[in-house]
DNA sequence: CTGTGCATGGGAACCATTCTCACTTGCAGG
DNA sequence: CCTGCAAGTGAGAATGGTTCCCATGCACAG
């Protein structure tokens, strides 16, 4: 049974407010910034009720952050992320969802689930005199 | 200037005795169980050198664990895992490369890699009616 | 209003991975 | 063969995201 705590009301409000993924630590700093005081340790656990309700994004980073988003469409879909500052595009993949049926079913295997994500750098950061920071 | 050390022969070896995918601490464990002496240390150091040159594939399981195996192709292929046993298909996958690199462009993002990886049950599992022997 | 049991939060614990650094060793050059 | 030295090693410490613990707080049904 939930209980709608001023903790839970400001989290849903911070995941309102941004487009993009964030990780809870990051969410934890924006709490902070807009006044509200919320432990870090209930923000893990909100996103992660969040998430098993279907009702945040979760994907992990190349660095194994898992990062949340508050998405649009409730249906199955993919990722198109900025690595730098975080910008999402939702993706509809009819190509990937046929891909990954057809080869599931060519080589015998069933109950195939498949995972997706492109990360990039947007326009906006690469205009920004972004540095690479990868390779080097 | 990459030296052959006997620690390094030692992973190559245990390497080339398995089909599918195994952390660094299973490689250890495997390594001790063979009889050769490699610290954990040097088994990670090991495997992100192999990755780094192509020589071994790395995926992450859903508990944020990286998977380490050496693959047949050199050249970058996507997988179709059972998630019972662990057996690995390699996949070609034009498909998902024009996927990636179109949408990447077209919402002007730069820098695009992606992740794609399948998880499923073989046929030989579905008809033994296996129980899930990895993880843990 | 009140009780009860879900929720909170600060800090400790967890744990895979990386770092440190003194020590070892492969191997090119003599 | 030697030898010097840069590359490699490993035990343990450090890192850092995430989860756990538990005393205290508080939402809300009755
Ligand atoms: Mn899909
Ligand atoms: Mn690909
Ligand atoms: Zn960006
Ligand atoms: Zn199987």
């Amino acid at each position: 049974m939930q209980r709608m705590t001023r903790q839970r009301a400001a989290v849903s409000e911070v995941l309102a407010d941004t487009e993009d993924f964030r990780s809870a630590q990051q969410l934890h700093d924006m709490l902070r910034e807009a006044g509200h005081s919320v432990g870090l340790a209930t923000v893990y656990r909100t996103m992660q009720t969040l998430a098993e309700n279907g009702d945040v994004d979760v994907l992990r980073n190349a660095e194994g952050e898992s990062l949340f988003r508050r998405c649009r469409k409730q249906v199955h879909h993919h990722h198109l992320v900025c690595r730098i500052c975080g910008r999402t595009v939702e993706l509809d993949a009819g190509v990937v969802e046929h891909w990954a049926a057809d080869v599931g079913q060519s080589h015998g295997f069933v109950d195939v689930e498949h995972t997706a994500e492109l990360f990039g750098t947007c326009a906006e950061c690469m205009a920004a005199g972004a540095v690479d920071t990868r390779d080097a």
